[in-house]
RNA sequence: CGGGGCGUGGCUUAGUCUGGUAAAGCGCUCGGUUUGGGACCGAGAGAUCGUAGGUUCGAAUCCUACCGCCCCGACCA
C-alpha cells in the first residue's frame, strides 16, 4: 500500500474522550472512529489488524476441527422464549420490533440459535462431536460502555459451540478449545494465561478466562511463575488424542492462576512467595461447559448407541477480536505510539521515501517496495510529499514493526537505514542486500 | 441507575463567573522559502457557539427543558 493512496487519518492531538492508551492510540492512528457510545467504525488501518486477528483465530479453530458458519446479528425473540432467556436476560439485550410488530433482538450471544440449527439437522450420536463457530458482531447494551473498544456495546466475537453425547466427551471438546486458545494467543503474539473462572450454576472445573497481562488491565491477577516456563502446544497437535489434550490442559490449569474476582487467599498463600506473580490483566477469551442447559430447554437430542434419546452436552467458547486488538495495544505501546506483535501489525514494514521528488530516491524506494511485495510481505510505502519527521512519527504511531528509510545521503553510499519498532537506534544496511533480503521473504 | 464533568470550524482549546454580535494553535487550500525526526513566511476557506424555549434593546455567556459524550461507582466479553 502506498501512503499517498491510503486512508489513514492521523491525529496529532488526542481526542478528549480517550483516556486509556489503546483508545487514545487507535483514535490517533486513525484505526477507528466512534459513532455513538460504545459503537465504532473500523477504518482501513484498524480493519487490517482486526482481519489479521480473525484470520489467526479462524485457522486455529479450523485446525481444532471446528466448522465456521455465520449466523445473523438479528434474532427472533421466539428462540429466546424457548430457553427462557428472553425474560431473564435483562436490559443488556437490545430488543426491537419489525414493521409487523414481531419481537426481534440484536444478538448478545448465540446459544439459542446454534442449538436451533443443531436440533434441526443432527439426530444421531454418529454426527458427534460437533463444533460450530462464527465470527459475528454482538450487541450488549452495557450500562456504561467505556475504554474505547475494551468495553464497547457493539463488539466482534468469535463464539464456538460444542455438541457431545455425554459429559466425558464434552470435556474433551472443552480441552480441544482450551488447547486451540493457547495456540491462538501464542500466534497472536500475546501472552495469555488461562485462569479458572466462575462456572455459574453448572459448577465443576470447566470454565476458564484467558487473560492477557497488561499494566492497564481491568482486573488484578495472581498466578504461579510456573506459567512462565510452559510450552505452547505445536501445530502438529492431534486434536483427536483426548489423553494428550487432557495432559496439556492439566499442565496449563494446575498451577494457581486467578483474577481478583475469585482469588482465594488461602490457596494463594500455599504458593511459595518466590513463585507468586501478580499483575493486571485483560480478559480476551472465555470458555465454559454448560451441560444440557439449552439442549434440555430446546429439545436438542440425539439417539445414542443405546438407542435412546440423549440431550446433547454443550460448551461455548468466546474470543473478542476487537478487544484483542485493543488489548494488544495496552500490552505494547510507548510514548511514540503502538508496538504491535508482528503477527497482527497492520503492515509488515514501512518504507520511507525521504524525498519522493528526487528521482533516485523514488526509484530506490519503489524497488524496495516491490521487493517486499515479491517476498510476500505487506509493506507501506510512504511516498507522500511531506517532511521526513512527519513520516517517521506516523510510522512510529501506527506501529509498523520495521522501517526502512531511503534518502539521498545514504543512497550516495548505496545504503538505507533500518529501524525496528520498539528497539533502539536505527542502523544502516546496504541497499542491495536489503533488496535481496526482502525479495527472499526474510523479515 | 447513583455521583461528577463536558458540548464553541475537522482536532485541541480560550471566551461563560461580570451579556455588547466569536478567538488562538494544529489541520485544510493557494503562493513562496525550506527539507535527515511532527518546518517557516504570506494570503485564504471553514462555526446555525449541542437542540428547543425563555429573560433582555442585545445571549456562546443568564434561566428552563431536552439531547449527546466522558469519568468514578454498581455491573459485564
Amino acid at each position: 500500500m502506498r501512503a499517498s493512496r491510503f486512508f489513514m487519518p492521523l491525529l496529532k492531538e488526542t481526542p478528549k474522550e480517550a483516556e486509556i492508551a489503546s483508545h487514545r492510540l487507535m483514535l490517533r492512528a486513525g484505526m477507528i472512529r466512534q459513532q455513538a457510545a460504545g459503537i465504532y467504525s473500523w477504518l482501513p488501518l484498524g480493519l487490517r489488524v482486526l482481519n489479521k486477528v480473525n484470520a489467526i483465530i479462524r485457522e486455529e479453530m479450523n485446525r481444532a476441527g471446528a466448522n465456521e458458519i455465520l449466523m445473523p446479528t438479528l434474532q427472533s425473540a421466539d428462540l429466546w422464549r424457548e430457553s427462557g432467556r428472553y425474560d431473564a436476560y435483562g436490559k443488556e439485550m437490545l430488543r426491537i420490533q419489525d414493521r409487523h410488530k414481531r419481537d426481534l433482538l440484536y444478538g448478545p450471544t448465540n446459544e439459542e440459535m446454534v442449538t436451533d440449527i443443531f436440533r434441526s439437522y443432527v439426530s444421531s450420536y454418529k454426527s458427534l462431536p460437533l463444533n460450530l463457530y462464527h465470527i459475528q458482531w454482538k450487541f450488549r447494551d452495557e450500562v456504561r460502555p467505556r475504554f474505547g473498544l475494551m468495553r464497547g456495546r457493539e463488539f466482534l466475537m468469535k463464539d464456538a459451540y460444542s455438541f457431545d453425547l455425554d459429559e466425558a466427551s464434552a470435556r474433551t471438546a472443552y480441552h480441544r478449545m482450551f488447547v486451540a486458545y493457547l495456540r491462538t494467543f501464542e500466534r497472536l503474539g500475546l501472552r495469555a494465561i488461562p485462569m479458572r473462572a466462575d462456572t455459574g450454576p453448572i459448577g465443576g472445573d470447566l470454565s476458564h478466562e484467558f487473560i492477557i497481562l497488561a499494566d492497564t488491565g481491568e482486573s488484578e491477577v495472581f498466578f504461579h511463575t510456573d506459567y512462565n516456563g510452559l510450552e505452547t502446544p505445536g501445530e502438529n497437535t492431534d486434536f483427536d488424542d483426548a489423553d494428550a489434550l487432557a495432559k496439556t490442559v492439566a499442565d496449563w490449569s494446575t498451577p494457581y492462576a486467578a483474577t481478583d474476582e475469585i482469588h482465594d487467599e488461602a490457596e494463594w498463600s500455599r504458593v511459595p512467595a518466590a513463585q507468586q506473580a501478580t499483575g493486571r490483566g485483560i480478559e480476551v477469551g472465555h470458555i465454559f461447559y454448560f451441560g444440557t442447559k439449552y439442549s434440555d430447554a430446546m429439545g436438542a437430542n440425539v439417539t445414542g448407541p443405546d438407542g435412546k434419546e440423549h440431550s446433547v452436552h454443550m460448551g461455548s467458547y468466546g474470543i473478542g477480536p476487537s478487544r484483542v486488538a485493543a488489548a494488544a495495544i495496552e500490552a505494547g505501546h510507548d510514548e511514540n505510539g503502538i508496538i504491535w506483535p508482528s503477527a497482527i501489525a497492520p503492515f509488515d514494514l514501512g518504507i520511507i521515501s525521504m524525498k519522493p521528488d528526487d528521482a533516485a530516491v523514488a526509484e530506490a524506494a519503489e524497488k524496495l517496495y516491490r521487493a517486499a511485495l515479491a517476498g510476500g510481505q505487506d509493506p507501506l510505502l510512504d511516498d507522500r510529499d511531506m517532511r521526513a519527521g512527519q513520516k517517521f512519527a506516523a510510522m512510529d504511531l501506527v506501529g509498523v514493526p520495521e522501517q526502512i528509510t531511503v534518502g539521498p545521503r545514504g543512497l550516495e553510499k548505496g545504503e538505507v537505514e533500518v529501524k525496528k519498532r520498539g528497539e533502539g537506534d536505527k542502523s544502516t544496511a546496504s541497499l542491495d542486500e536489503t533488496l535481496n533480503r526482502l525479495a527472499a521473504g526474510a523479515n
